[in-house]
RNA sequence: CGCGGGGUGGAGCAGUCUGGUAGCUCGUCGGGCUCAUAACCCGAAGGUCGCAGGUUCGAAUCCUGCCCCCGCUACCA
């Protein structure tokens, strides 16, 4: 699935432009009803992670992350805090900004669905669904919760005529709504899932959402006649689109105006691969394609489910306030130590345990113990022995050479299966590799013998060559620290594809410009939770 | 019979789809080295893979039953 082509590149009139294999990547946009917190940080870096990777294959990447505005709940949020809706949107989605520059992410736009384009291109997308004759009116009663935006009957109530969910009062609601026809999308699905078993993962969030499916689909209310904060219904200008078909849209409304004077629908549609948390299975899994099926669009081509960060071994909440500040952690081991905490220590799709033990003992043994160290031994060691330049190859370790391509080839694999934590480990054995490599070698011995300075030249260069190659290796998840290390050993900081993890690939005769340590050791303090 | 996930050396995990030497990290113990952020490297001890049956020449891995833990109900990724 070649996509669109390379832009920007001066190119021969005779050597046509090499097209470049488009990825679109995308997490959910975030309701701005509450505060950023850990979840969505989490979320944010593994996205993050993933494009900067495909990046580093060379690939046409487009990220996309944002807000998510509407509905009621954000109504009333708005009226508790004395604001507008429009204004208590524009301070939460702005925290929700904020957060995704702390953490170092590089998406491509940041979406909001209070964006006039987006909700354009929402009226048009809804109409599109509504003409391909899939949508119709009816009424429905029921006990309406503002706080689950959904219906409830008799039976469902607690006690007291209170939302089982929220034992908040309910209110009795009748209204005629728009639904969307999504029983009759049953056997498309289930057919979908049957031609493509891999596009949702993990397998056991597929069979999950498989067996929703299979179980029988209700219609869907599509919009609210009682909720005014929300883009109208194109034809029916008194009811406002359900929220979350608002928010799935964004998806496909932000290609067309994420760059002005270009639509970036052809290049990028459709999304090659979506993020999101295993609370928002059923709208990502089950709606969200139908919706695409009836507006004749091409359906994403996978969906990666994570799964939930716990606290000693229990889901985080605030009512238990058990909650953890990803912030203290940020302030004191830095944006990266905790991107590489999270994406090494849990396995991705999978819930994990957060631990400020885990999350130390990873810091000092890893980042600061390993990596850290090494780079500060190498660069010890080229400063005595060799004035601070790096000697040339004499091509005596092509093993080693190998064992770096063995290693960009696990990488790479790791990724096609969306193991990020199974890719750090393919990373690390070569760190493990580069320190166990001055054992060996001991260069502080070579340089004791005048007659072995040529065993030494290249042992010097073997680990200052094989450490750039980990720096790229693991930009992706350690991006300000692998541009730190390799500006440390002279070579441009740049050059980050992974055409350049390859044994000589660096520059030659580079001059090193040493740095502090890149994990400086951190006393461990209370636990700040 | 609601659905699903999990139970592997002291801790945390991989391996289970595609049966055949039980692997990794931390911790513990012993040793080496001194270039380095008291960091690095090597070695050892430690597991009847939740329980009970079954299939098989052979099962952590397949089948059956059972036990235990956790989600599916919250702000929320």
């Amino acid at each position: 699935q070649q996509r669109g082509e390379a832009p920007g590149r001066a190119q021969h009139l005779d050597s046509p432009p090499v097209p470049r294999q488009s990825f679109y990547i995308t997490t959910p946009i975030y309701y701005v009803n509450g505060e950023p917190h850990i979840g969505h940080a989490y979320t944010t870096i593994m996205t993050d992670i993933i494009a900067r990777h495909h990046r580093q294959r060379g690939e046409d990447v487009f990220f996309l992350t944002g807000t998510d505005e509407h509905g009621a709940k954000i109504a009333e949020s708005a009226e508790r805090a004395g604001r507008e809706p429009k204004e208590h949107a524009d301070l939460l989605s702005a925290r929700f900004r904020a957060l995704g520059g702390v953490l170092d992410s590089t998406h491509d736009f940041f979406i909001r669905t209070t964006d006039p384009e987006h909700e354009d291109g929402v009226q048009r997308l809804v109409q599109q669904i509504h003409d391909a004759g899939d949508v119709y009116r009816g009424s429905y009663g029921g006990w309406y919760c503002t706080a689950c935006e959904a219906f409830y009957s008799d039976d469902d109530l607690s006690e007291g005529r209170r939302c089982p969910i929220h034992g908040t009062e309910v209110a009795w609601q009748e209204e005629e709504n728009w639904f969307f026809r999504l029983s009759a999308y049953r056997d498309r699905l289930l057919a979908h899932y049957a031609a493509n078993p891999d596009w949702v993962l993990p397998s056991a969030r597929r069979n999950e959402a498989q067996r929703m499916i299979e179980g029988g689909l209700d219609d869907l209310s599509m919009s609210r006649a009682q909720t005014a904060w929300g883009v109208r219904v194109p034809w029916d200008p008194e009811q406002t689109i359900y929220v979350w078909f608002d928010a799935l849209l964004n998806y496909r409304t932000a290609l067309a105006y994420a760059r002005p004077g270009e639509d970036l629908v052809a290049r990028f549609w459709p999304p090659s691969l979506q993020i999101m948390g295993k609370d928002i299975l059923k709208f990502h899994a089950v709606i969200w394609p139908a919706m695409l099926m009836a507006a004749g669009l091409e359906l994403p081509e996978r969906l990666m489910i994570h799964g939930y960060l716990l606290k000693g071994g229990e889901k985080m909440s605030k009512t238990t306030g058990n909650v953890v500040d990803p912030f203290p952690f940020i302030e004191r081991y830095g944006i990266d130590a905790l991107r590489y905490y999270l994406a090494r220590e849990v396995r991705f799709g999978e819930d994990g345990t957060f631990t400020a033990e885990g999350f130390e003992a990873r810091y000092a043994g890893e980042l600061a113990n390993e990596l850290g160290n090494l780079l500060n031994r190498t660069l010890n060691m080229v400063g005595r022995y060799r004035d601070g330049v790096v000697p040339a190859d004499t091509g005596a370790d092509a093993d080693l050479a190998r064992e770096v391509d063995d290693a960009v080839a696990a990488v790479v694999a790791a990724h096609d299966q969306l193991d990020i934590s199974r890719a750090m480990d393919a990373a690390w054995a070569l760190v493990r590799r580069i320190n166990r490599l001055a054992e060996e070698r001991a260069p502080w011995a070579l340089a004791k013998d005048p007659a072995r300075a040529a065993d030494l030249d290249q042992a010097l260069f073997s680990l200052a060559e094989g450490l750039r190659c980990v720096a790229v290796l693991v930009w992706p998840v350690i991006p300000a620290s692998a541009e730190r290390l390799l500006g440390a050993l002279g070579q441009d900081p740049s050059a980050l594809s992974l055409a350049d993890a390859r044994w000589g690939a660096g520059a030659a005769g580079a001059t090193l410009a040493p740095v502090p340590p890149l994990f400086p050791r951190v006393e461990p303090q209370e636990t700040p939770e």
